[in-house]
DNA sequence: CTGAAAGCGCTTACAG
DNA sequence: CTGAAAGCGCTTACAG
């Protein structure tokens, strides 16, 4: 800058104000510092910058996901990303692989680099951690599940009705022996899918079937070993209700492996690619990922606006898509009609 | 860091010291330096760290790809940020929708916050803007496409060979008149994959036929709708090769609703979720994103470490998974047999 | 081994 | 409207 500023014969100062268009500057002045600019390939350092301004704004807003490479979380990253874009603001953004740990060092890594906010996807645990930077002044977004000890924003899809949903899908088709398959209790959005399970289950009467519920799964090989188990259990279940896109991937693999897809019902909890194409085609509630994010993003820049209003929950509905799968009657099943009329 | 300074009595340079683990302190000094931190909260604040090292390291890094929630570019990303996380580095991502300006003004944005090195998919267009950067410092790695005038490590799939495969398994199951469906012309990677197709067609003497070539498919809805007018056309083709993940997904999508998922052979370049689940199973060649993730961030790296050899390519290759749809025979087709004895 | 001082590249009152 | 000067929070020769 020092450079441009002799080269334009000008001030630091005016420098600065031409680069960023604060105060007003005589254009001749202007086209000067601009030609230099052009002509010595210039380029900004918007570290110094940040440091000296007295807003202290990066621009940068950090984002802590599960997993980047999981469909669900790349479109929630994506619709903050859309959201930032707008307002001319970067992105950090680290996989968090569910790690407490690993969930701190990001958030604590991008608050030393100074970002004006952070997007979080909560681990289980504590994000009591964060208060120190939320006085600080770092505005806090929590998406898919609500932080633990600490208040915030937060934006979080119906995971309960929609499980609810897709478990009474299972039901109406005849269905008393439904199993559930989710990932670990620790995590916010499994327990609501299981409380949802457990609403339908009750609304319909039927007793809760420990066995049937496995909890843990993480991943879809999990959730494969899971469902060839359940089903080679002695008293397998007829339906199959997954929590989550990686476990319904798993489950689909071993009901392709057993040769029973067109025989066990399953309905799973968010869409998934191709799902209306295999056959039969996958029933899913669908969440909106895309909507999460892009809703989190604008939470996050309302705060940076300035807005101080109590913290406020977002809650994105579901839509349950039948494909088939989550219609499959169970073997022996009295036709619906005759079911209704007693 | 001056509170901390005063509370542990020590100076400023001790307490950087001490958060560097440069030079010698004594442990004493070290404890109540460590304990000042502990008790007032300190957080260290990177940015003025960077400003002011002579390295000027900021420990962060850019990535552009053309898409965040692509999961072929998702999988890229979480290859880049686990090679980064070894080296406690940070990742600013952005997508750069194939738009060339976009890809600038996130590049430019990148080095304006200091990052040390970038990895970019590289538009079609002209990445010499980069030359500044590279010459003042910063690391520059390309992936999945070679830059265009400006020199750089790159990390490529085998596009043209796993293409020519991907062709070749067609042929050999009988097919003469086969289409390509492929990206935008000018984006390397759809170019390298029509080439391989036009050498596996000229291995077997089999004429080009220019109506049967589809370019500038975007997405999984265009691929879709040039499926159906291929399809529909007077002089149809019996068997597709899909030069991308979305394209595959929109061809099939096509074959589903037009019925003929099992008369029309499909072959795709990338592998897709559920490939061995669809009836008939998708036959792709399939890439390894996350390697060429991985491959391009320890190339970063090892800039970053300072060698200082010439530009390297690396070629991952790419392989073939047969899984029924790339083996459908033509209608008509005389039996293989009855084909090879003439 | 430790501290006082200079300075990284900027922005911002302040004075003119 | 413009410039000289102070200072953001750090690191780093330099001297002791």
């Amino acid at each position: 800058m020092r450079e441009v500023a002799r080269a334009a014969e000008v001030s630091l100062a005016t420098v600065s104000r031409v680069i960023n268009g604060s105060g007003e500057v005589h254009p001749e002045l202007v086209k000067r510092v601009s030609d230099a600019i052009d002509l010595l390939g210039y380029r900004h350092n918007a570290t110094a910058s940040t440091l000296r301004r007295s807003d202290r704004q990066s621009a940068s807003i950090g984002l802590i996901i599960e997993d980047v490479s999981n469909p669900f979380f790349a479109a929630v990253h994506r619709g903050v990303e859309d959201v930032a874009r707008v307002h001319r603001v970067l992105t950090f953004v680290g996989s968090s692989d569910e790690d407490e740990a690993r969930e701190r060092e990001l958030a604590e890594a991008f608050a030393a680099r100074g970002v004006d906010g952070l997007v979080v996807v909560p681990c289980a645990g504590d994000q009591s951690y964060l208060l120190r930077d939320q006085q600080s002044g770092i505005a806090l977004v929590f998406v898919d599940r609500p932080p633990h000890f600490l208040r915030g924003d937060t934006v979080t899809s119906d995971n309960r009705a929609g499980a609810r949903t897709a478990t009474q899908q299972l039901i109406a088709a005849g269905h008393r022996r439904i199993a559930f398959l989710g990932d670990r209790p620790t995590v916010f959005t499994a327990t609501e899918r299981l409380a949802g399970y457990h609403d339908a289950l009750a609304a319909a009467a039927i007793q809760r079937t420990p066995t049937l519920e496995r909890l843990g799964l993480t991943s879809s090989e999990p959730a494969r070993q899971a469902t060839i188990e359940l089903l080679s259990g002695p008293t397998p279940p007829t339906a199959l209700f997954t929590g989550q896109n990686l476990i319904t991937i798993g489950a689909i693999l071993a009901l392709r492996e057993l040769g029973r897809q067109r025989v066990i019902a399953l309905a799973g909890f968010d869409d998934i690619v191709l799902g209306e194409i295999v056959e039969p085609g996958i029933t899913v509630v669908a969440q909106d990922p895309y909507a999460l994010g892009r809703h989190a993003g604008e939470l996050l820049f309302r705060r940076l606006r300035g807005e101080a209003s109590d913290p406020t929950t977002v809650v994105v509905p579901t839509r349950l898509i039948a494909r088939g799968s989550g219609e499959i009657r169970p073997p022996h099943a009295q036709p619906a009609r005759a079911r209704s009329r007693r």
